[in-house]
DNA sequence: TCGATTACTGAAATCGTTTACAGCGCACTC
DNA sequence: GAGTGCGCTGTAAACGATTTCAGTAATCGA
C-alpha cells in the first residue's frame, strides 16, 4: 500500500497524491477530492522511513535514561510525552544506559531515528562521552553537570533543596541526622549530600562520618542503610535520604524495628514522588515537579528544533520544602 | 556524514562500506580495515531511516499505552524496554490512547516506524479499530478482552485473583466487603469486579450496590471513594480496591477519619506494584509480576516478527495472594 | 598455456516519499 | 490572434542505505 498505489487508483501521479497529503500547493477540488477517497478506501498512510529519509525530520525525540524504575522516571517520561505529543512528536525510549560505551551504542543507533535528544545519564564519567556530540545534534541533557554549558540543560536545585530540608531538621532540634545518600558517581546525589554538609557546616554541627551512608536510590538499599544507622550509638535523630524511595525503605525499616516516626526518627526524603503524601506516616520530602522537568526539558529541545543555533539555555528547576508528618510537622 | 563520504574517502564504492558495516561478504582483510579506519575517523554510522527503507525493518516496536501515569505502566514499559533492547530493538511509546480517534491516529503515524506494535487499550470500545488491523500487522494485546481471538494476547487472571482475594476475605470473617472498582469500561476493571461478584455469590453473601463505587485506578480516587464509603451504616468492615493506587488511597483516606487498619477496616488491592510493600500497614494485595507482563509482551512480539504467520497465541499471566498487614495477616 | 574457479569489488536498481522544474491548457489582454 | 499569466499536473531527481549482478584479477589444475 505505497503511494503509488493510491496515483494508480485515483489515475494520477503520485507527485499529485503527495500534495493532496500534505495539503500543500494547488490541486483541484476535485482531484483532491478523488484522491482523498482513494487513500481512504485503501487505508493509506505514509511510510514514516521513507519519509524521514527525505524531509530529513523524523518527529521522533529520543530519550536516554539510566534507568526506568520507579515512580522517578516514569514521571519524567509522562511529562516528555505530553507535551512531545502535543507537538505531533514520537518519542524513542531507551534505558539502562550508565556506561559509556553503552551511551556510545544508544547514540549510534538513534542516528537517523529522531530529530534530537533528551539524555539523563547522572553519572559523572558517562559525561565525557557527550562532549562527543557537541553541537553535532540537537540535545537537552537532564541533570547535567556544570561542565555542560555547551548543551542545552535542565537540573534541580539539589544543592538548596537538600541544604533547606537540613536546616529544616536542624531548627527542630536535630543535631544527630543522617543521611542515606545516592550512588557514587551520581551528580544529582553527589550536590544533595555536598546541600546537607553545607547546611550542618552553617549551624556548626560537626560532620561525622559514620552518619553517611551510601544507598543506589532504591527502596531497599534505603531499607538496609537504616538497618546499618541503628547499630550506632547513640542512633541518629533524623534520617534524610536523597530521594524519596529510599526514605520509603527507611521508614519501612524503622517500622520493622519498633521505632516510631517522627517521635523516635525523623525522615525526610527528596523528589515527592506522587506517593509520597499517601505514606503513613506521610513523608516530608523535597518537592521537585518531575514531570514538569520531562515538560520542560522535551519545550526545550522543541524549540531547539524549531530555532537552530541559539544560545544553550540552562534552566534550573526550583525546589521546594513538603513539611508532612514523617519529621514532626512544621517548626513554629 | 553519508556511506559515500566514507566510501571516498576510503578510495572504495559505496558497496564495500556496506558490506563492511555490515559485516557480510566477502571484503579483503586490508579494505576492510581501511574501511573501518575511515568509519572511526569520521564518526560514521548509518542513517536509521534509508537503512530501514530498503530492509524493511525498523528495529523498534512501537508500545501503545493508555496512560503512563503511575508505577503499573512504568513496571510495564521497563519490562519491554528489558527484552527489546536484549533483542537490539528500541521502543517507540505513546500514550494517552483512549478513544478510537486517538488510536488511530498513533496507528497510522507509526506506520514504517516500527516493526510491530503492543496496544493496552482496556477501553472496550476502542477495541473493535484494532479489528481493521487484523492480520496485516504483528500485534500483540495487552490486557485484550474475549474477542480478540485474531490477536496474540496477554492478560492477567483479573477474575481468579479478585475472587481469591475476596474469598480471603470472607474466609478471614468478613461480611460486608466494599469494592471500589475501576474506570466504566475497563476490561481489568470489569473482570475484578466479576470476581468480587463470583465469590460473593458462592459464599451466599448478598451483593450490595451501595458497597460498591466507581474509582478511575488513581490514589485520589481511592481516597474519594474510601470517603464515601465510610457513610454508609454499617460500614463496610473490609475495602478491596481494585488496583494498588486506589488501594494507597483509601488506606490514606482511613488514616485520616481515624480509622485504624486492619483492625477497623481491613484493605486489599491489587497489582502488587513495588511499593505496596512498603506502605504502613503493608499492602495485601493480589501479585501480578507488571515487569513480566511486559517482558513477555516483547518476547511474543519478538518471535511473531521472527516466525511470520503462525497460530496467534493467548497467555494469561497468573496471580497469586500476597497477604500482609493490611488485611489481618494470614487465616489460620 | 589456457580455461575454470575463486575472491573480491563496483555499477546500478531499489525502497517510498518529497519537490524543483517543466509542460499544458485556458482565459485574458492588447 | 499572438503573447502572457495562471492554475493545475506530471516527470524525474533526490534522500542514504542494501543487494543483485556482472566484471576483474589472481590462482589453480590439467
Amino acid at each position: 500500500m505505497t503511494i503509488k498505489d493510491v496515483a494508480r487508483e485515483a489515475g494520477v501521479s503520485v507527485a499529485t497524491v503527495s500534495r493532496v497529503w500534505n495539503e500543500a500547493a494547488f490541486v483541484s477540488t476535485a482531484t483532491r477530492q478523488r484522491v482523498a477517497a482513494v487513500a481512504a478506501r485503501l487505508g493509506y498512510s505514509p511510510h514514516g522511513a521513507a519519509r524521514s529519509l527525505i524531509t530529513r525530520t523524523t518527529h521522533a525525540l529520543g530519550v536516554l535514561l539510566p534507568d526506568l524504575y520507579g515512580e522517578f522516571f516514569s514521571e519524567i517520561i509522562r511529562g516528555i510525552d505530553h507535551t512531545a505529543q502535543a507537538a505531533g512528536y514520537h518519542i524513542l525510549v531507551s534505558s539502562s544506559h550508565d556506561s559509556k560505551d553503552e551511551i556510545d551504542a544508544a547514540l549510534r543507533s538513534m542516528r537517523g531515528r529522531v530529530d534530537g535528544l533528551i539524555i539523563m545519564s547522572p553519572d559523572l564519567e558517562a559525561r565525557r562521552t557527550l562532549q562527543t556530540l557537541q553541537g553535532s545534534f540537537p540535545v537537552v541533557l537532564l541533570n547535567g553537570g556544570a561542565e555542560a554549558k555547551s548543551f542545552d540543560t535542565i537540573t534541580i536545585e539539589n544543592h538548596e533543596g537538600a541544604r533547606e530540608m537540613t536546616r529544616h531538621l536542624i531548627a527542630r532540634g536535630h543535631r544527630r541526622i543522617a543521611m542515606v545518600c545516592g550512588p557514587q558517581r551520581n551528580y544529582d546525589a553527589a550536590e544533595r549530600l555536598r546541600g546537607y554538609h553545607t547546611a550542618l557546616t552553617e549551624s556548626g554541627i560537626e560532620h561525622e562520618a559514620s552518619l553517611v551512608v551510601r544507598g543506589d536510590f532504591s527502596e531497599l538499599s534505603g531499607y538496609g542503610a537504616v538497618s546499618q544507622l541503628l547499630e550506632l550509638e547513640p542512633r541518629p535523630t533524623a534520617i534524610f535520604a536523597a530521594n524519596d524511595s529510599m526514605a520509603i525503605g527507611a521508614l519501612s525499616a524503622l517500622r520493622e524495628a519498633g521505632l516510631r516516626v517522627p517521635d523516635d526518627v525523623a525522615v525526610a526524603g527528596f523528589d515527592d514522588i506522587p506517593l509520597a503524601r499517601y505514606m503513613n506516616p506521610p513523608l516530608s520530602t523535597v518537592h521537585v515537579d518531575i514531570s514538569q522537568l520531562g515538560e520542560r526539558a522535551a519545550a526545550l529541545l522543541l524549540t531547539s528544533l524549531r530555532q537552530g543555533n541559539r544560545p544553550h539555555q540552562q534552566l534550573q528547576l526550583s525546589t521546594t520544602l513538603v513539611i508532612r508528618a514523617s519529621c514532626g510537622g512544621l517548626v513554629s
